[in-house]
DNA sequence: CTGAAAGCGCTTACAG
DNA sequence: CTGAAAGCGCTTACAG
């Protein structure tokens, strides 16, 4: 019996493990990294000593020869709207399996210390990979930071295709033009519009999906009934009470995201609308929220845990198999189903 | 002329910078971590050695030898609160400034893994603290692991008081209690409750709060009108359909957080009674929703942001002097005032 | 299939 | 105030 102590104070290391299993430290190193070329006999003594003496391989230490650091950083900005939680409890489910932890950095796009932040986030920690959701996915500055430091990336409903990384997203025009349509369908033909904001994903796609609509319907865009929004719940009340202030107010609204539509729906409330007879209303993304409100809103489900599974699977894919340097990290473009959830929010106009 | 190119493929390491400033590496590491004992003007050329090279120092070589590894962890549950985001963001701001980055897991406290999750986050990563947030303040697994790694930590509004660690919180007893004399000052005699789900912090000392209150207008909580919810929307739909069927409904009811009076609301709306007038309903902790709802809620204010900065003060604290081994981690016990915002989902009870 | 040596980029003692 | 040496716990070549 060769291994003296198996209760020790200090954290047990490698050089602990090759000791007690009579192996040395690359044998070690071998097990625990699943490589082959170790005997089945020597794999399983070696495991045995690792679980006994409740060995955890130092990250740190791994990172520093090694090129793998075990970390994936998540960069979001805010509002990065309230499914980021939503996409970083599926991104933790997945990495976690494969043994990476998950950072986060808030960036905001407006913040002249955006590169430097990304930069340290990237070069100091050695990040493996990195996912970039809303409001950040399109930004240059942030993704060329990533892309000198030849790092992969996961873009979660970019604006724009890019030559780099890989993408997973809806396709937000289309999903748009649905929404539109089950309005125009019910006999709608007054459709007002609150667009996001400038910079953001998805505020370009919402809006043409909803003009196309409106021409299949042989209408034109009335730019009185558009209204520039902020993707908040505060930044479209005053766009709802100018709409519904209007000479001939719409019979409908479609509002560039869920919170924007709750507040389309309180200040109905508040002016003694009847709902969803004198005012139809429909959001974009289907959070949580959209079910909260009254009446509940019809909207376009954006499919955060298969969004963030799919980027999570693409990252997971790429560092597992990343053997030839030189080689171009390979890229994977996704673009998923989606859906218009139709609730109670919605109706043909009431006759005037 | 010394320094040859500025410019090089690699990443510069503390070799490059004493080689081009002309000193020795530990002078370079003593500038880099703002030591004592370097003359000015060493200090200087130095520095400005390390902008031109962009240098930047390796985390995991950091970490390593030294005992900062520079990570933060922020371990929480799900549902861990809309507010799990808020958080983060507080937490971010806080540590970015003095060189931290946020690690996040979330914790399934059902799971039967958790200690082992913990533990490889903790020892692996060699963290340098943690926070713990909603479900998981008063998990004794985690915070055991947590311990026996000789952490700092802080638990953001655990339910129950601890000898180790530090913690921040408001004082939820009274906050409910306030939030139901509100209701008892409108006249209110009948007030139902939704409780929140076990084992989870709030629950018990929001409804402690509001037993209290009762109490001091002479009354008894009456199990019949008292429901447990799971503090989702969901949860608190068949409650408030049995609360609201009942021969002798509430006038008012307490939901023990906002996502759960949402439903109230909803629930309200579908049986067609007029909102405050008909039913008067109260959440707790102001998210975002609070607002957005319609009638918006009387609610407390979770001061999220004044919680997150004072959990990182008191960690960055911790980690920025600690000097002597063997000393004990300092701990610190942080209640910050709360107050009722006061909407219009409350009134009056309507007479019969 | 297995192992001894060198080294990743820093920090910690320890000397001057 | 400054620096040369050793070492943190692993992995990467390189030999057998």
């Amino acid at each position: 019996m060769h291994r003296c102590s198996i209760v020790s104070d200090r954290k047990p290391t490698i050089i602990d493990v090759a000791r007690a299993a009579g192996a040395s430290i690359k044998t070690v190193s071998r097990v625990m990294n699943n490589e082959r070329y170790v005997s089945a006999e020597t794999r399983e003594r070696v495991q045995r000593v690792m679980a006994e003496l409740q060995f955890q391989p130092n990250k740190s230490a791994q990172s520093l020869k090694g090129d793998k650091s075990y970390l994936i950083a998540h960069v979001y900005g805010d509002p990065g709207g309230p499914y980021t939680g939503q996409i970083q409890m599926g991104l933790l489910t997945r990495f976690r399996d494969q043994g990476y932890h998950l950072l986060i950095e808030e960036i905001d796009y407006r913040g002249d210390d955006v590169e430097d932040r990304v930069s340290k986030l990237v070069n100091q920690l050695n990040l493996d990979a990195v996912v970039l959701t809303a409001p950040v996915t399109d930004n240059d500055t942030v993704i060329s930071v990533i892309e000198r430091a030849n790092i992969p990336y996961v873009r979660v409903t970019p604006q724009h295709e890019r030559d780099g990384g890989s993408s997973v997203r809806i396709d937000e025009r289309a999903a748009a033009n649905d929404l539109t349509m089950h309005l125009l369908a019910f006999g709608h033909r007054r459709i007002g519009f609150i667009k996001g904001p400038e910079h953001h994903a998805g505020t370009r796609l919402r809006y043409s999906g909803y003009c196309d609509a409106l021409r299949e319907y042989g209408l034109e865009p009335d730019p009185e009934i558009i209204e520039q929004g902020g993707f908040t719940y505060r930044s479209a009340l005053p766009c709802t009470r100018r709409l519904l202030s209007l000479a001939e107010p719409p019979t409908a609204i479609v509002a560039s995201n869920d919170e924007m539509a709750a507040a389309v729906l309180s200040v109905a409330h508040d002016r003694g609308l009847s709902l969803p007879g004198d005012l139809s209303v429909v959001g974009f993304d289907d959070i949580e929220l959209a079910e909260m409100v009254w009446p509940p809103l019809t909207t376009v489900k954006q499919p955060i845990q298969e969004l963030a599974d799919a980027a999570a699977e693409i990252l997971v894919n790429i560092l597992t198999r990343r053997k030839q340097p030189g080689e171009p990290a390979p890229q994977a473009h996704r673009v998923l189903p989606h859906h218009v959830v139709i609730r109670r929010s919605t109706a043909p106009p009431a006759r005037r």
